[in-house]
DNA sequence: ACTAAATAACTGACCGGTCAGTTACTTACA
DNA sequence: TGTAAGTAACTGACCGGTCAGTTATTTAGT
């Protein structure tokens, strides 16, 4: 690895007094990984050459090679570039709340659904799963840093509000697909086979649809007690 | 095209009176096809290549271009011939019901799940989402025989449901999402992820728990009124 | 002997990665 | 201020390898 991204470029000089001369690069990193995120996206990755991106961020082939060590490795820096934000995002929103938490869990899917109106952030994500395959150690670093991160907060979060008897006994680890599948398959469903509802994606009434649902189903039940 | 496959061998003499052993031919293309499907689903379609395939399933490169014109024959090939069935299962299950629509859905989660167990069975819904982007026309496929057909009758199943106020007012179409999204979630993670909850898969468990949480919020709101 | 089945060798295009050379900028010095 | 020296940034031709698809030939069933 060379470089990867790193905006650490101020104006006003440093402590060495020798900026040596720097050049015109610094922002070419996160040029060419624009680039990789618009052709992967649109193509795949293996259907996408070097060339491509090196012509589409407007420099050689050969310059790429200068910032990334290899094809793997823009779909790396993809991943991280996105990764920390999201997961902080997740992370903040549940921090140590306690109590009940189908508000945490609104705002969450909230979020997330608004969040899914814009390519540049799901893109990656998508990318990842499709790529996985070819590229496990992609996964696992989304795997190590997004959801392992996510994951046991959520788990936490639910188990949490079973105890306090804000919701049903459900199992918090198996309860998280029932929060957050449905707004993966709306996106699958959307992304791979063009089939949206009636007008446009509607994540707003998914969103509704899907926590009046879950709200309810969640609901305790000492009525039966 | 030329085949695709098709399962039309019986042990038992047909009418041609023709019992003697064809060289060796007629179950080649399903041959070809298993290995094909094997390897595609570890090492994706763009990484497995034909002769891969050829050799696998016992024969040269050349040989499988008597059954199949291209590689993307191959793809399609897999998944007219997982298509079918599938898409009859739940049509089956659903076919006309009028009533509480709860039940069938309890017995499709149920048969879902007990087929995620197979990776012959998912192996090919798996490939197609991941193989979407750079094979269009599988998507299409795909779509044009599982789920315009599916979709559809679940739409119905939940509309009736709705109307003869045995479950809650949700919109049928999203609902959908809330009744599938957490297997597909489930699928993902553990596949793509390897995520699995403690002991192994539990899609028994997932499937309790996903349905304790759905029915309970579909329940209709009488009490409100 | 005839022919369908099967093959192995081949071809041509493509692409990831390299590197010798060029360009454009900075600095040093007059 | 001008210019020579120095170098980071950048280029694009090229190499080695891969692979989908083709074809000339061999093999085996009748």
């Amino acid at each position: 690895m060379k470089c990867e991204s790193q905006k650490t470029s101020s104006p006003i000089a440093e402590k060495p007094r020798k900026p040596k001369f720097r050049r015109r690069a610094e922002a070419r990193p996160d040029e060419v990984l624009d680039a990789a995120l618009e052709l992967f996206t649109k193509r795949g990755f293996s259907r996408t050459t070097v060339d491509q991106v090196a012509k589409r961020a407007g420099l050689s082939k050969g310059s790429v090679y200068l910032y990334f060590p290899s094809k793997k490795a823009l779909l790396a820096g993809l991943v991280r570039r996105a990764v920390v934000p999201v997961a902080n995002m997740a992370l903040g929103v549940i921090a140590d709340y306690r109590g009940d938490p189908r508000p945490v869990i609104r705002q969450l899917v909230g979020m997330l659904a608004s969040n899914m109106n814009d390519p540049k952030v799901f893109a990656v994500p998508k990318l990842v799963i499709r790529e996985a395959v070819g590229a496990p150690e992609i996964a696992q670093m989304y795997r190590e840093e997004v959801l392992d991160r996510a994951l046991p907060a959520m788990t936490r979060l639910i188990a949490q509000g079973v105890e306090g008897g804000h919701i049903r006994k459900v199992d918090p680890e198996l309860t998280i697909r029932s929060i957050l599948g449905p707004l993966m398959m709306h996106l699958v469903m959307a992304e791979v086979f063009s089939i949206k509802p009636e007008g446009g994606l509607a994540l707003d009434r998914l969103a509704d649809n899907h926590l009046t649902i879950l709200f309810a189903g969640l609901e305790p039940e000492e009525a039966r007690l």
